[in-house]
RNA sequence: GGAGAGGUGCCAGAGUGGUUGAAUGGGGCGGUCUCGAAAACCGUUAAGGGUGCAAGCCCUUCGAGGGUUCGAAUCCCUCUCUCUCCGCCA
């Protein structure tokens, strides 16, 4: 949610960033909602002021036990106009609210322009892709043999589910426990294992509601699986007025994350990389206004050990405007290789939002010097997604016979194993 | 699933229709005292919004939404959440 007084006193610079996002420009309508709600609650308040006095008039008079009843009709009237005035009021509060609520997150300055993916600005990167010297096989023949059975999750659940036997599923908990421990012990993130399923409450504070319902999952009962971790991790603030010393907050978890893929029908069909159901590591910052783009930083790096670590090569981006998230102020995304495709793949997604979701979730700090409250800035990066990390991982190790090499870091997670054999278990 | 209790300020906890945004205690902050600290004492301490150059004035908020009333934290209805007991259960 953006902050509707700065959009009162910055409509082109509104404008301008919903045109930079590939929005539509609202502030027009924005203004006039504005403007009519602020007129309407000045009316009422002075009808109910008025009210008010009168109320405590008639109290005060028959207290004295002296005759009210003239003062008791003189009163209906302004409390009907008082009524009227305040639903007034309301309807046009709740219509700015609607409106604000659709609205994304308006990008940081230094946050290129551009209309998609095609647009983003290359960081930096790390490692360089492997000459293989054998034609490289994709994840999914690498990974069958050792236990990745697509079959089975078509037989329990349908397309894009896979069931993990043996080596692999071994594998997907030793790289899930090796990223927490990772964040844990060298980051200062603390791990949580938060609800998967959660109230609409928290879906909306972090920006998956109202606009994108269909993109989740949800229960018969009206609660969501969560797409992501964010969305409990962030939550945790919701409601919320932390003391400066508090922050900053780090939330690292693993967690599965649900997403219904709505709008990428053929997308990416075959193989791990875009599934309704993956495990994912992600890291949640909740911290004060100055410490924010530091922050940014200080999350990409901590993403980036995870693929150092695991000997992965990879290229940081920079996203232009069109291609961030709802919620995003600024995003960073890591992009992993991945030889079959011949390309480099997002595996990572480290955004600061501001206080655009504090704002949604009421999530407050108070301020160092004098009265008040500021909205705290949340961030949230994957740290990494565990399903893409396997399918990078035995795409970049696989040798020729088809056995993956383990990275070091990995293998005291496998018992110290360190390459994984069709043969084995 | 059955039965019951309850949601009040940073926390605990009063308050069942009339200047109650709200007693009291704790905590925080400021001060007195002290070489310093503790103790004691004094003072102070909600958020959001409207209006205004400002000082200020005003409105809203006692889980949420409706209703009754001249007037609601207090009465009524709906919803929601929490807790307790019983049942069931990984």
């Amino acid at each position: 949610m953006l902050d509707v007084r700065w959009a009162r006193e910055h409509p082109d610079a509104l404008d301008a960033a919903m045109t930079k996002r590939g929005a539509e420009a609202v502030s027009a309508a924005v203004l006039a909602l504005d403007t009519k709600r602020r007129s309407a609650q000045t009316r009422f308040q002075e009808l109910q002021s008025a009210r008010r006095d009168a109320s405590k008039a008639i109290g005060q008079a028959k207290a004295k036990g002296e005759d009210a009843s003239a003062a008791m009709a003189a009163v209906a009237k302004l409390k009907d106009d008082a009524a009227a005035t305040e639903a007034e009021a309301k309807q046009a509060s709740d219509a700015l609210d609607a409106l604000l609520a659709t609205l994304p997150n308006p990008p940081a300055d230094d946050v290129p322009p551009g209309a998609n993916e095609d647009d983003n600005v290359f960081v930096r990167e790390n490692g360089t892709p492997r000459a293989f010297a054998f034609e490289p096989k994709s994840h999914i023949d690498l990974g069958e043999p050792l236990g990745l059975d697509f079959e089975a999750g078509v037989k329990l659940s349908g397309a894009r589910f896979a069931a993990m036997r043996g080596q692999i599923a071994r594998l997907e908990r030793a790289l899930a426990h090796f990223m927490l421990d990772l964040h844990v012990q060298e980051h200062g993130y603390a791990e949580v294992r938060p609800p998967i399923l959660v109230r609409s409450e928290a879906m909306y504070g972090t920006g998956q509601l109202p606009k994108f319902e269909e993109d989740s999952f949800q229960t018969t009962d009206g609660r969501w699986l969560i797409p992501t971790a964010e969305v409990p991790l962030t939550n945790l603030a919701a409601d919320t007025s932390f003391e400066p010393a508090d922050l900053p907050l780090r939330y690292v978890a693993h967690t599965p994350c649900f997403r219904s893929e709505a709008g990428a029908a053929g997308k990416d069909t075959r193989g791990l990389i875009r599934m309704h159901q993956f495990d994912k590591v992600e890291m949640v910052s909740i911290v004060s206004a100055d410490q924010s783009e530091a922050e940014l930083e200080r999350m990409t790096a901590a993403a980036e050990t995870v693929l150092q670590r695991l000997e992965l090569p990879y290229r940081v981006l920079l996203l232009c405007a069109g291609d961030m998230g709802f919620g995003a102020r600024k995003t960073y995304d890591l992009e992993v290789w991945v030889p079959f495709q011949n390309k480099y793949r997002e595996i990572s997604s480290c955004s600061t939002c501001g206080d655009f979701q504090a704002r949604r979730m009421g999530a407050r700090v108070r301020r160092t010097e004098g009265k008040g409250t500021d909205f705290v800035h949340t961030l949230n990066g994957s740290g990494v997604a565990v399903g893409r990390a396997m399918v990078a991982l035995l795409e970049n190790h696989q040798r020729e016979d088809g056995s993956i090499g383990i990275p070091a870091a990995l293998q005291p997670y496998l018992g110290g194993m360190t390459e994984l054999t069709s043969g084995q278990g």
